[in-house]
RNA sequence: GCCCGCUUGGUGAAAUUGGUAGACACAAGGGACUUAAAAUCCCUCGACCUUCGGUCAUGCCGGUUCGAGUCCGGCAGCGGGCACCA
């Protein structure tokens, strides 16, 4: 009997398929739409795990629907821009336009073999100028709309390579390339108003109905709604005449528990202050020097300066409380500015203890007495009554929150506000490798917007990477330009976008990817949204929360419907594909150390060494697989030696898609053997001949193989539908019905597996006669009646201890399963003549008799 | 540090969402076929014990319940995110 091969089969049809154009996608009034779209990837030049992973999710869900008669959307592009190209550039000496392209070739090259269902003729890069140039459109009716705007913040700032860099580009304190140690530097950058939407973002969460919860937990997070108090302490002893410094509290009922007020080293009175005070300045830019993401500012060690200024507590004209500089204030969150209260806040604590501060406990749980209760190493942050606090005493936290807001209003000192942890969206990066800001700086006119017909403002080819630093920015010509206002002579500007700004709406220009505008508003209405969305849990945030306030921004610009502010009806996010790390010591020395790819590597069971040396390799933690610590796995290897079906029933099979998957080799083997086995039954069949028969076993076997295998997917349980499908083969293979009925059943089988393994179902369903195309053969419905089982085992517990199984009736009553249970032997053994106090029946379920 | 997850045999996992823990696979062991190998097929496979029976088992400790992998509280380990990686 010949053998299945995959070499030969799998184009055959991917032409076949090609062929009959039933992957383009073009809109039709008289279907239901539907857009199933997975995270589009960074064209790093090679696939892996990962991604097969997740376009195969989208390809099952993109091909069932269709075969459930959707009119089915599934694009595919490149998220092109970004920093790999210009390290690429430094590395290599070549442009990043010609690496990004040529990796975007590359990649296709490998994906087209795996059999997506995608509609290539949609596809675009994001580096595209076409693409660019709309996201530069949508840039300026964004501004025009009040929705951007420039302030100052602070950037990493590498002072040997005069060069901005990345956080992970900062490598404990100091520059990846330099070594030298970063220092912070604010510039004057371009910002989003994603803050001013803060609460329609938050409410809106609730409508996210199928999203995961977590995800939407940590939306609601990151948003981080606040209700507290903002209010003005008198403040003593500053210079210039300022008299008032303002915080915020989420707090306030913890007011007469305070004992000092503390401010941010970038607070403009920490600024003011350090003018005429040496120790002050050094402690401040000793702050300056952490990093500037909120995980370095939080684990450095908390650390105070007292500036010997007091404030004077509001309710208390004679209570005065010190006023520090302390590293762990964020400028950015509040006014920058709080009031300690070292009883009932763990950092206020630790800062405390650290300089001698008062511990005055103002909230005691409800057993504990005020005269004794007292704060150790740990903060007390639980519910509690009011103590130590005067007009306070004796009340709930809630009722000493209003009390405390009612009473500073009265004051006219301050007031009650709602604040958001988020913050606006800086979108300017000095780099090269970016959509350009379509802005021009005029002597004359300052700042104006680009024309729009002058778009797409495009880069300049012509530059190098021999230096450091922004190529925009050096480059002799491109910057000259004449201001679109007046035009006389004036300089673009030369900072790009952030690459989250790309992704944030390629969704919506997928529905119209070659109109001159950013999106078609017929195009829009028939596509949008995104019906089911794929991607990796490491987006739940930012991706996410981007596109959500981008969809509402271009329906605020009129790029989109109202109806798409929310542009991803439902979001699967899947489990990544992690592996080892292995690192040898960086020859500099130093902490700094080199990754190795794991096909570098020469695995055993007692450790690792390099193939080409033999040196000992340090094996680290299992982590997503990612290009900057090599950890990846390329999966060409199993499609050359097995083919796309097989790498696709694979990466189905076993792992749930949510959860992390840790790759190994064994596997790739056993499913291949699956579908040679299939393919064999198959062939079997077909060669016996005859005309198609009815068995009713099998009949049954059928009925139930749909009802899981559709019930799988439409959960994402693909694990699940594959078990089933082993299941329905097993079951086949043993059969010994007529081969004109095992004849009906692999048919369906090959629709059951067409979703995951594509090719060999159109083979097998072709040998097996069926008509056309399974890829566009309509799904196979369950007859109900073929589901229900007569006879049911029941599990039979005494004590909630299983005893015995016994058989009944689908649809007997109570008191005949009582009876039945009582009367088994091995129940009567167990129970020894024991009368049983109490019978649980749980119908269909469980009986459990409790003596 | 803060926010969010995850943890079940040698391995990946399943368990109708509070009702028989280990479906379906991988690996391993045994057998059939074969001169032999490959391929294929069959059997065994959580641990322990006195083995047609029983005890213990879902990261650890406690709780709720007739009944807990599932719910609640605490702890540990691992992973994701933390706003300039994408």
């Amino acid at each position: 009997m010949s053998r299945y091969n995959a070499r030969t089969v799998e184009p055959k049809w991917q032409a076949a398929w090609e062929e009959a154009g039933i992957f383009t996608a073009a809109p039709d009034a008289a279907r239901e739409k539907y857009y199933v779209l997975e995270m589009f990837p960074y064209p790093s030049g090679r696939i892996h795990m990962g991604h097969v992973r997740n376009y195969t999710m989208g390809d099952v869900v993109a091909r069932y629907k269709s075969s459930r008669g959707f009119n089915v959307l599934h694009p595919m592009g490149w998220d092109a821009f970004g920093m790999p190209a210009e390290n690429a550039a430094m590395e290599k000496n070549v442009h990043p336009g010609t690496w990004t392209y040529q990796n975007i070739e590359d990649m296709k090259t490998q994906m087209k073999p795996l059999g997506f269902s995608l509609d290539w003729t949609r596809e675009f890069a994001t580096c595209d100028p076409e693409y660019y140039g709309q996201q530069q459109a949508l840039f300026l009716d964004m501004l025009e709309a009040g929705l951007v705007y420039r302030k100052n913040a602070v950037v990493n700032w590498d002072p040997v390579d005069m060069t901005v860099l990345a956080n992970e580009q900062v490598e404990n304190g100091r520059g990846w390339r330099s070594g030298a140690l970063v220092e912070r530097k604010e510039l004057t950058q371009w910002f989003f108003r994603i803050s001013d939407m803060s609460q329609e973002l938050l409410d809106a969460i609730d409508g996210l109905t199928d999203w995961p919860e977590k995800v939407r937990l940590m939306q609601r997070n990151w948003i981080g709604r606040s209700q507290g108090l903002q209010f003005r302490f008198a403040l003593h002893g500053a210079p210039d005449g300022i008299d008032e410094l303002e915080v915020y509290t989420t707090r306030p009922d913890t007011l007469f528990g305070a004992s000092f007020a503390a401010i941010s080293p970038d607070h403009p009175l920490a600024r003011r202050l350090e003018q005429d005070n040496a120790d002050l300045a050094a402690f401040n830019s000793e702050c300056r020097r952490t990093g500037t993401s909120e995980e370095d500012l939080e684990k450095a060690e908390k650390k105070g300066f007292d500036t010997g200024l007091t404030v004077t507590h509001p309710f208390d004209a004679d209570w005065t409380l010190p006023v520090y500089v302390a590293n762990f204030i964020l400028m950015d969150y509040g006014t920058g500015a709080i009031f300690g209260c070292p009883a009932h806040d763990q950092r206020d604590l630790d800062f405390a203890r650290k300089y001698g501060l008062d511990v005055t406990p103002v909230v005691a749980p409800a057993d504990a007495l005020a005269a004794t209760f007292e704060i150790g190493a740990e903060a007390y942050t639980d519910p509690g009554h009011l103590i130590n606090s005067k007009f306070l005493d004796g009340m709930s936290i809630e009722e000493a929150k209003a009390e405390v807001i009612r009473r500073i209003e009265a004051e006219g000192v301050g007031e009650g506000v709602t604040k958001y942890r988020l913050r606006d969206w800086g979108v300017s990066r000095q780099r090269y490798w970016g959509c350009p800001i379509p802005i021009v700086h005029c002597p004359d006119c300052g700042i104006v917007p680009e024309k729009k017909e002058n778009l797409p403002v495009e880069l300049p080819q012509d530059v190098n990477f021999s230096q450091p630093g922004n190529p925009l920015d050096r480059h002799p010509t491109w910057r000259d330009v004449a201001c679109p206002a007046c035009g006389g002579a004036a300089r673009r500007e030369t900072d790009t976008m952030d690459t989250f700004v790309d992704s944030s709406w390629y969704f919506a220009r997928f529905t119209a990817p070659r109109a001159n505008t950013p999106t078609d508003a017929e195009a829009a209405a028939y596509w949008m949204n995104v019906d089911q969305y794929i991607g990796g849990v490491e987006h739940a945030i930012l991706h996410l929360l981007y596109s959500r306030f981008f969809a509402r921004a271009m329906a605020k610009t009129g790029h989109l419907p109202d109806s798409a502010i929310e542009p991803f009806n439902a979001l699967f996010t899947q489990g990544m594909v992690t592996h080892e790390t292995y690192s040898t010591p960086h020859p500099d020395g130093g902490e700094r150390v080199v990754w190795h790819t794991p096909d570098e590597v020469l695995r055993s069971e007692s450790g690792a060494t390099l193939r080409d040396g033999g040196g000992a390799v340090t094996v680290g933690p299992t982590i997503k697989m990612s290009k900057s610590k090599k950890n990846v796995v390329d999966p060409e290897d199993i499609i050359d030696q097995y083919g796309a079906d097989t790498a696709r029933w694979f990466v189905m099979s076993d792992s749930p898609p949510e959860r992390d998957v840790e790759w190994t080799a064994s596997g790739a083997e056993a499913a291949w053997r699956h579908l040679q086995r299939v393919w064999r039954l198959a062939s079997e069949v077909a060669e016996a001949g005859g005309a198609d028969a009815t068995d009713a076993d099998l009949e049954r076997a059928t009925a139930r193989a749909i009802h899981d295998v559709t019930e799988g997917i439409e959960s994402f349980a693909f694990n699940k539908a594959v078990a089933k499908l082993y299941e329905f083969t097993n079951l086949l293979a043993k059969s010994k019905a007529p081969a004109g009925a095992r004849r009906v059943a692999l048919r369906t089988m090959a629709q059951l597996m067409m979703p995951m393994t594509p090719h060999l179902a159109e083979e097998v369903w072709t040998l097996l006669g069926g008509e056309g195309l399974v890829s566009a053969a309509p799904w196979p419905k369950a007859d109900p009646a073929l589901l229900v089982e007569d006879q049911l085992t029941l599990p039979i517990q005494v004590n909630g201890k299983r005893r015995a199984e016994i058989s009944v009736a689908r649809d007997a009553d109570k008191a005949a399963v009582e009876a039945q249970a009582l009367a088994d032997p091995a129940v009567q053994r167990v129970l020894d003549g024991a009368v049983p106090k109490k019978v649980i029946v749980v119908p269909g379920r469980i009986v459990n008799l409790v003596v």
